[in-house]
RNA sequence: GUCCCCGUAGCUCAAUUGGAUAGAGCGUCGGCCUCCGGAGCCGAAGGUUACAGGUUCGAAUCCUGUCGGGGAUACCA
């Protein structure tokens, strides 16, 4: 049940035969923002005193007064300038609760055109160790491919690996120069990192002295990287036989982190695999007029203004510009998805953009192609953390530290529980490690998706572990305390569900916690629409919010009829599944105890 | 130089895309454990939304300018 669209059919309906244009009017209708002013409030009698003249709290009665409310809606009242406030009836919000309670969904219908969507996401550099900067990608994407699979929508998720360009030459340039043959046989993944680090700052050195700092391309270390680079494409059989070498390492590397963000990917087509369709790429846009031979690289110009992109390079190496319109032709002969997501930092903005526009030159229109961009994780000192100056931080270590913080936490709650004379059980090695596992990486992944991922935002340790809060760990705790009634009270919660007991709407606490149910879908509609995951947390936190008001509120086992306990155990059993199903499409676990 | 993004409470961030008195968390201060788990609840203080104009019924949001920060910008990805 989307009842912000049913709504907003509504007010189309009345609008219809009123007004030139109902569908744009209908959409102004929103969920109020404050409780005083109803449940949802329509906002569209003021613009429409250009249209209709005369007065728009006059022009909001009429409107009113064409609403069907049927058992929906109470009588609209209008407020202030011409705002049309809208109530729902509680008798019908209890029967929607009724329903989302007998439904495995949730009462959210998959939706009636499903679309393919490849979702891009992650895609680190494998020469070097994952770092907080790969974060972001990779759990706003799963949270997106989470839900919009929901929803209905075919989702293939596709790591798009950076295991062919420019780091490669460095890692070879560095191998061939640099190498601690011990420390490779020991860990070759760190040893590997190392190489690229080393390379890197060798070349910076030599910097040149216009303003800011930048890699010199005429350094020798620097040219000899891009030549190894190109020996590599060029098929060099020393070079081939040591990136051979390096990936499993590489591989195993990433993997070991996906499987503990509990990350996966329908497929895994990096840099490499497309190596061989390069050329063909280049031919085909040369030949077509899009590409053409500029100081002797491959170039595809947009304007007098805007720099051209490359697309291959003076010594012959392809650019990522060519593998990702290989990628795309790729995607599109293998998929024919409807839509493509590049879920990949902000900085990329202007390659996306002149990708896209070859893509349209190329012929290839249907397909909607949408950079996914977010924000920069900064440092204490507001600027962008960078791996090259070291102070980025290894995932492994944070998603370690956040077991181990965790872990701490949970036993010192154990203590005070202890000290106060509550019963604790005994919880097994295993059950604890699920919860310290759940409760670590949970608050890492929230504290991310909680931001608005068009922005930038400081990295703080403590923040992304602090477990206060609008944090996952409080949504985390909510459920279980939740879950605690059930025990206690001994209750079935299959047997609850079917069929579920009549609800009771009293309490002002108890009718929040309706309205935010049936706002679950509103939320996800929201959060799809705008593939922007903190409004699914956002929602959470409302929901867990009003629900904690309830628990205090309303005593649940021991309430004053057995029809009130049936119905509070409903809405405890409803909350609970939301948190779940909420936490689930964010790629964060639930635990019956912690 | 050109283009893009950003500037909101002490700090970190929201604000349903132009709606009503700009909201949360952390921190600070003050309450609540004979009551379904205190990782909690209730309350208080804290704001000229960087600044100056403009657009209209209405602006943190749109337009112009200024200041400040970040990013991109032909051979990194």
């Amino acid at each position: 049940m989307n009842v912000l669209n049913l709504l907003q059919r509504k007010l189309q309906d009345a609008l219809t035969g009123l007004v030139s244009d109902p569908a744009v009017y209908a959409a102004m209708l929103k969920p109020a923002q404050e409780a005083r002013f109803g449940d949802y409030q329509a906002n569209c009698a003021m613009p429409l005193k250009k249209e209709l003249g005369g007065d728009a709290r006059q022009i909001a009665q009429t409107i009113a007064a064409r609403l069907q409310l049927e058992d929906m809606l109470e009588p609209p009242a209008i407020a202030g300038p011409g705002f049309i406030n809208l109530t729902l009836r509680s008798e019908w919000l209890a029967q929607q609760v009724r329903h989302m309670a007998g439904d495995d969904r949730l009462g959210v219908a998959p939706v009636e055109k499903p679309r393919t969507f490849v979702i891009d996401f992650s895609s680190p550099n494998v020469a070097k160790p994952m770092h907080v900067g790969h974060l972001r990608s990779t759990i706003i994407g799963d949270a997106l491919a989470r839900l919009l699979r929901f929803l209905g929508h075919q989702v293939i998720t596709d790591n798009h690996l950076g295991d062919w360009g420019t780091q490669f030459g460095m890692l070879l340039y560095g191998y061939k120069h640099f190498l601690d043959a011990q420390a490779f046989q020991s860990d070759p993944v760190r040893e590997l990192a190392r190489l690229y680090v080393h390379v890197r700052n060798q070349i910076k050195k030599t910097a040149g002295a216009q303003g800011d700092e930048e890699e010199d391309p005429n350094d020798p270390i620097a040219q000899a990287a891009r030549a190894e680079t190109a020996k590599l494409h060029a098929g060099d059989a020393e070079n081939l036989r040591l990136w051979r070498a390096f990936m499993p390492y590489c591989y195993e590397e990433i993997e070991r982190i996906y499987r503990r963000l509990d990350v996966h990917f329908d497929h895994t087509l990096g840099e490499s695999f497309y190596q061989p369709m390069l050329a063909d790429v280049v031919r085909e846009l040369c030949q077509r007029g899009i590409a053409q031979e500029s100081e002797g690289a491959v170039v595809v110009f947009f304007g007098a203004e805007e720099s051209p992109a490359l697309i291959q390079k003076r010594d012959g190496a392809y650019t990522y510009t060519t593998t990702d319109l290989a990628t795309i032709r790729y995607r599109l002969q293998q998929w024919n998805p409807d839509a493509i997501l590049y879920v990949v930092d902000f900085r990329q903005g202007l390659h996306f953009k002149q990708l896209f526009d070859i893509v349209r030159r190329w012929g290839y229109d249907k397909v909607e192609l949408k950079h996914v961009s977010f924000g920069s994780v900064l440092g204490a000192d507001r600027k962008p953390i960078k791996t090259r100056e070291g102070g980025a931080i290894e995932l492994g270590a944070l998603l370690d530290e956040a077991v181990a913080q965790a872990a701490r936490r949970y036993q010192q709650t154990r203590q005070e529980r202890i000290e106060r004379g509550e019963e604790v059980p005994e919880l097994t090695a295993e059950e604890l490690e699920q919860i310290y596992q759940a409760v670590g990486y949970g608050a890492v992944k929230y504290a991310d998706l909680s931001q608005n991922r068009e922005s930038d935002y400081v990295f703080n340790w403590d923040k992304m572990l602090s477990m206060e809060g609008n944090t996952a760990t409080y949504m985390q705790y909510a459920y279980v305390r939740n879950r605690g009634i059930f025990r206690k009270g001994g209750i079935d919660v299959l047997a609850l569900r079917q069929p579920p007991p009549p609800v009771i709407l009293q309490t002002s606490e108890e009718r929040t916690l309706a309205l935010q149910f049936v706002r679950f879908h509103d939320a996800l509609a929201a959060a799809a629409a705008e593939l922007k995951p903190n409004l699914i947390t956002g929602y959470l936190w409302d929901l867990a919010k009003t629900y904690s008001s309830f628990f205090q509120n309303c005593p649940v086992l021991k309430a004053e009829t057995v029809e009130l306990r049936q119905s509070r155990l409903l809405l405890c059993d409803l909350t609970a599944r939301v948190i779940q199903r909420g936490l689930d499409l964010l790629g964060i676990r639930t635990v019956e105890r912690m």
